[in-house]
RNA sequence: CGCGGGAUGGAGCAGCCUGGUAGCUCGUUGGGCUCAUAACCCAAAGGUCGUCGGUUCAAAUCCGGCUCCCGCAA
């Protein structure tokens, strides 16, 4: 059952790359080195800060290195002189140049958060969530040029809930993921590549701030997805009163209202319901800037004249 | 030193500018009304006002330090 230990180069950036490292650690594995983005100014300090696959790599004594890019000679050369069996690439953020992929033994093989071809790119497990998707998973693929493009080796696919987020199906991917990485190496002379069908391929574009700015005159039943995709980046929100507000939890209700979408249908102890292009958006939990996310009931105690039927939100 | 908001009974807020009995909307508990209720009426409990220090006869309120939470930007 054991297989042989190989000798792993790892490179990824976010908490989701620093699980998969994770379960390498603590695999019979070697990991020889870790790749991770520079560390980047961030949080509220402007401070710079370390990626969390860098700060697993340092706790376990594990060379970390942070090339802006893999395409200079320079930094292929660091690369070349360290030796490895396989290069494992979760959530990395940067491309890989065919030298690179050529270099390790085995190749180069990606965990990916969809269920590929479909969601190929930046973005598939929020894409999943925002599409309405029923399922989704990971894939360990064998990786070549391309986008997401490679042969895939292993797949393992679960199911979305209705009340799934993005966070939330983040934790569950992190579960399922670093399992089927592991199975996958384990077992790499075994697997059989299987070449994508580029029919049913799309493409998962990236979030972006713009596109969380509600649209009323989109279907409740799109706004509703929207709001658990882009939990927990960037937040779907809505401008009222001069201030962004975001939306954490809402539902989607048919009515068939004549009212200018963005409208405000009723508000009652708990929830505001929102007039839309298609049905009604009832808003459950939202948040102001500066507060904490917190039920549309706590809000209302504490301004109870705020947010009133007929007031017309902004997208 | 990137910009900014905030910390007040269990929750959400007001009060701070113009120091002097801590208020509102809820929740909780008890009672009442009702066929009934998450509705309504009455009553009660519950707060060292984040923390440390300063000014003052007197500080939630003015001044300074600290901790924590959050929004923007990245």
């Amino acid at each position: 059952m054991t297989s042989q230990p190989l000798n792993i180069i790892f490179a990824g950036t976010p908490e989701f790359a620093a699980l998969h490292l994770q379960a390498l650690i603590d695999s019979h594995h070697n990991v020889v080195a870790v790749y991770t983005q520079p560390d980047k100014p961030a949080g509220r300090g402007k401070k710079l800060q370390a990626s969390a696959v860098k700060a697993l790599a340092l706790a376990h004594d594990i060379p970390c290195l942070q090339p802006s890019s893999l395409k200079s000679e320079e930094a292929q050369a660091d690369l070349f002189s360290i030796e490895a069996d396989l290069m494992v690439v979760v959530a990395y953020g940067l491309l890989l140049p065919q030298a690179v992929l050529d270099y390790p033994k085995l190749g180069c093989i990606n965990v990916h958060g969809s269920l590929l071809p479909r969601w190929r790119g930046a973005a598939p497990i929020q894409r999943a969530i925002w599409a309405g998707d029923k399922e989704t998973g990971v894939t360990i693929m064998q990786m070549d040029i391309g986008l997401d493009t490679g042969d895939m080796l292993l797949k393992s696919s679960l199911p979305i809930e209705s009340t799934d987020t993005s966070a939330s199906l983040y934790q569950k991917l992190a579960d399922v993921g670093p399992k089927a990485l592991l199975e996958a190496v384990n077992q790499f002379n075994s697997l059989k590549p299987e070449p994508q069908d580029d029919q049913f391929a799309n493409y998962a574009e990236k979030l972006s701030k713009a596109e969380a700015c509600i649209d009323w005159t989109q279907s409740a039943v799109q706004l509703e997805r929207n709001v658990r995709a882009f939990n927990p980046w960037p937040v779907a929100f809505f401008n009222y009163d001069n201030q962004a507000i975001k939306v954490w939890q809402s539902e989607a209700m048919a009515t068939s209202s004549s009212a200018k979408p963005g409208t405000i249908l009723a508000v009652d102890k708990h929830t505001i319901t929102v007039a839309t292009g298609d049905g009604a958006l009832v808003l459950k939990q939202i948040q102001l800037p500066g507060k904490k996310a917190m039920s549309v009931t706590d809000i209302l105690n504490g301004k109870p004249n705020w947010l009133a039927v007929g007031d017309c939100l902004g997208g």
